[in-house]
DNA sequence: TTGTATTTTGACATAATTTGTCAAATTTAT
DNA sequence: ATAAATTTGACAAATTATGTCAAAATACAA
């Protein structure tokens, strides 16, 4: 269960290309996309999708690592993260069984 | 399955008190309280823990449901956010089994 | 070793978001 | 009708995110 940044080192890695070549494609310097591979800097959304494009894997796969990054970051050093997690996946079954609705 | 929101404004209304008296406790403008309750704004960690201390209910009820509502807000437009949450959890676990190891 | 490419680090600038105040408008209850 | 409570939105200040740049560190060849 990989990290979304380790994921996108060992696809780059997989095609032996430098930092800069992936980041110029992402149009930011290299010094953030080595932030963003070792989990030191989040990539935007925009960042992931282009991610996905450029190494040719689907677009969601990269997109759940990314979301789910996010959300260990923002409960990790609590004492009731996985509480909270099983609390909000109810809730969005919840939300979305009921989307459509008034 | 209520927000934070609206178990505040249910603690809130249950003891009659109006915005002003519990937003001076926490020591912020009687706008921001309402916002809160209607989860326009997101509360701070430390407010939460005001809130339950004033309202004497259990600390970690209160932080659970804010924890929760900042994850559903995190995911709530994304088709894959049960998706994320699943990895998520499964992350968190794992992370707090390993804690401690080098 | 020495040199060269790559990666990492940290100081810094700028942009975006958060967090709050305030006053006016709206709603609720007398 | 009016008084209290709540909501709204414009605004300011503080914080956090996002990026650049150059120097330092690391890896790799020769």
């Amino acid at each position: 269960m990989d990290s979304l940044g380790d994921t996108i080192r060992k696809l780059r890695e997989n095609k032996e290309l430098p930092l800069r070549t992936v980041a110029a494609f992402l149009d930011i310097d290299q010094a953030i996309l080595s932030k963003i591979e070792r989990g030191q800097r989040k990539p935007s959304r925009e960042q992931v999708v282009k991610l996905a494009e450029y190494f040719k894997v689907k677009e969601n796969d990269l997109l759940v690592a990314w979301l789910s990054d996010k959300l260990v970051y923002e409960v990790e050093d609590e004492d009731m993260a996985l509480k909270a997690l099983q609390v909000a996946e109810e809730r969005v079954k919840y939300i979305t069984k009921n989307k459509g609705k008034k």
